[in-house]
DNA sequence: GATTTGTATGAATAAATAACTATATAACCA
DNA sequence: TGGTTATATAGTTATTTATTCATACAAATC
């Protein structure tokens, strides 16, 4: 079922040159959300299934506060996917590109 | 010369449930020299060419200062190189995958 | 040496925000 | 109604950092 993206360099590079203003200004704020630490966490628990807040406070090092208020956050971003049952509260990646861009980055950061 | 990249969906989801700590601090501090609207223009105007620190500050609306610190920041980071010659300094993207990141994302904010 | 030009840096300020504590809401159950 | 569980939010604090102003450095020219 995986999908597939290619990039072409040269293209690339054209395109970020005619990136106008309001645009470049909206992927700075979506880098933002990517450059803390603790939503990297949880983005990537979510990687393997959705999961309840709870789940992914016990997933990792974090208080249950913290974790609501990056997961309201990403969720207000378009980041994450919100599913309510019940009590609980299930979160998912709501944006996949924003996975591969870690997966870039990762990759050249070795 | 364009360069090709490929990525498959699964694999990278596989690839980021897997990231140790260590990378994820990496990663994270990549995306936040990207968050700043700032940066993104230096490097919007460096896909074209390699340039002077002049030659920024007068594409962009920021001043000697500030261009230089945010270019300093960058060099010190990996993201773009510097050449001296004689008075003036060259700078150039060093990371190509920084643009492809930044390629995947405007797609995803429009 | 003195001056000019291009770039870097130090100090100060202002703004943004991650994390914590405590509390509130909301859904379920007895 | 009262109690319990899961999640959200308000207020506060501490830290980070982008920007500005002023100045320093460095290379070229006179």
């Amino acid at each position: 079922m995986g999908q597939n993206i290619i990039i072409d360099e040269e293209e690339v590079k054209k395109w970020n040159l005619k990136m106008p203003e309001e645009m470049l200004t909206a992927v700075a704020n979506r880098f933002k959300l990517l450059s803390e630490p603790m939503r990297l966490r949880i983005l990537r628990t979510l990687c393997e299934r959705e999961r309840t807040v709870q789940e992914i406070v016990n997933q990792i090092n974090a208080s249950q506060a913290n974790v609501s208020k990056h997961l309201a956050l990403m969720h207000d971003n378009g980041i994450v996917n919100r599913r309510k049952e019940g009590l609980k509260c299930y979160y998912s990646i709501a944006d996949d590109s924003i996975i591969f861009a870690c997966y870039l980055i990762s990759k050249s950061v070795v």
